[in-house]
DNA sequence: ATTTTGTAAATTGTCAACAGTTGACAGTCA
DNA sequence: TGACTGTCAACTGTTGACAATTTACAAAAT
C-alpha cells in the first residue's frame, strides 16, 4: 500500500475553491480576496496564497502581481481552445494506453465502461460524467506516463467546470456517446494504438462542438 | 505599448532559481532548504515557498508537503515523455499559426529564421538554442492561442535544461536542422497548416532521438 | 462636462517568530 | 547482530503584524 503524503493547508484550501469554482458557486471574473477567504475559513493568509499558486497552475484562478486573484473566465474561445489541446493529449493518452496496458489495467478498464454504460442508461448525467471522468483517469494510468498525466490532471477542472456548467441540457445523448467508449476499449484491449486514439479522438471533437454549442447559446460571450 | 505587470518577489526568485537549475548550477535531485535560500537571497522564507509553487508547475522542482522541495530528475523516461508531449503541442500550435498568420507575424517569423540561419553558420550552438526558442515563442504568438501558449511556456524550461546539459556535444548538424525551419516557414506563409505541422513534428521527432541518445550516452539512468 | 489630483480605506507584499514534523542517530533490549 | 525507541536538531507549516501599493471616491482645476 502506497500512502499519499498528508496534505498542507495549502492543498486543502485549493480543494474548497476548486470546488466551488467548477460548480459555479464563484462567477467568473469574481475577485478571490485573500483576508476575506482567511476569516471565513478560519486560516491565515499563508495558506490562502498557497492555495491561490496551485489554482493557478490549473487555469481556474488569474493572478496578477500587486492586484490580487479572480476567478479566471468561462469564453467560448477558452472552451474552444482547451478542447482542441484536449483532443490532441487524450489521443496522446489513449495511443500509450492501448501500447502500455496490462491485463489489470484491462479489466479495471471494463470496469469503469460498466459504470458508463449504466449511468448512461439510467440518464444521470451528473455520475455519467464523472464516470467517464473515471475512465480518463483509469486509462492515462495505464498509459505509464506521469507528465501527461499532470497535464492531463491540470486540465481536468477547467473540463469538469465547462460540462457542470451544460449538465441541465445533457439528457438525451448519452446513450449515442458511449458506443465511443465500447470502441475504444475493445480497440484498446487489441492493442490497436491507431484506431483507439481515433475514436476518442472523435468522441473529443464531439464534445467540443457540444460544448461550444451550448455555450454560445446560454452563456455570455 | 503594453506594461507587463511588475514582478514581486515571488516571481523575481522563481526566475533566479529558474536559470541555476536549467544551467545545472543545482543538480537533480538537490535539495532546496528554504531557509537558507532565504538567507543567501536575503528574503524572508514567503517569497521562496510562492518561488517554489511557480517553479513546481514548470516541473523544475518537486515538492512534497513536510518534506520540503528538491530539483526534479532528468531521467531517460522524463525526457522520452516531455518530447512526446511536445511534438503533439509544437505541431498544433503550428497548425493554427498557419491558419491565424498576419502579414505582421510573417516579417517576425522571417526576421527569427534568419537568426537561426545565421546562428547555425556561425556553428554557436547556444545561440543557436536561443534563436530556436525565440522562432516558436514568434511561432505560438502567431497561434494566437493564450492557453496553449502557456502550456509550452511552462515546459520549455525543462525542454532548456535538455539541451544545455547537451550542448558540448550539438556542434556539427545545425546546418541539418536548419532545413526543416525554412520548409516550414515556407508552408506557414503559404497557409499550409498540414504541411507546416508535418515538418515540424519530423523536426520535433529528431531532437527527441537527439536528446535521448545524447542523454542515455552521457547522464545517469 | 471632463479630466486631474489628493486622500483614505482596502488589499496585497513581506517579514520574523513560533509550532509541529521529520530524519538521523545513539542507546536499549531481545 | 538487529530491530525498536527516544531524543534532538533541522526543517517545514502557520500565524499575525507591519509596509507598500492599489483602488475608490471626492474635490479641484480645466
Amino acid at each position: 500500500m502506497k500512502f499519499k503524503p498528508l496534505e498542507n493547508l495549502d492543498e486543502q484550501v485549493a480543494e474548497y475553491l476548486s470546488n466551488r469554482i467548477i460548480r459555479g458557486q464563484l462567477s467568473p471574473g469574481e475577485r478571490i480576496l485573500e483576508t476575506k477567504l482567511a476569516r471565513e475559513l478560519g486560516v491565515s493568509r499563508g495558506p490562502i496564497r498557497g492555495a491561490l499558486r496551485i489554482l493557478e497552475n490549473k487555469r481556474l484562478v488569474k493572478l496578477v502581481p500587486r492586484r490580487g486573484a479572480q476567478v479566471s473566465e468561462l469564453s467560448v474561445s477558452f472552451i474552444d481552445r482547451l478542447y482542441d489541446i484536449l483532443i490532441e493529449l487524450l489521443a496522446l493518452a489513449t495511443r500509450k494506453a492501448a501500447q502500455n496496458r496490462t491485463r489489470k489495467d484491462l479489466t479495471q478498464i471494463r470496469r469503469s465502461l460498466s459504470k458508463i454504460e449504466a449511468c448512461a442508461l439510467k440518464g444521470d448525467t451528473y455520475d455519467y460524467y464523472n464516470a467517464i471522468f473515471e475512465f480518463f483517469v483509469v486509462k492515462i494510468e495505464a498509459a505509464r506516463d506521469p507528465l501527461l498525466a499532470r497535464l492531463l490532471r491540470d486540465l481536468e477542472p477547467s473540463a469538469r467546470r465547462i460540462q457542470f456548467a451544460s449538465l441541465a441540457r445533457r439528457k438525451e445523448d448519452l446513450k449515442r456517446n458511449v458506443v465511443y467508449f465500447e470502441d475504444a476499449v475493445k480497440y484498446i484491449e487489441e492493442g490497436n494504438a491507431a484506431l483507439a486514439s481515433k475514436v476518442i479522438r472523435e468522441y473529443s471533437q464531439n464534445e467540443k462542438e457540444f460544448a461550444l454549442n451550448n455555450t454560445r447559446t446560454h452563456i455570455k460571450k
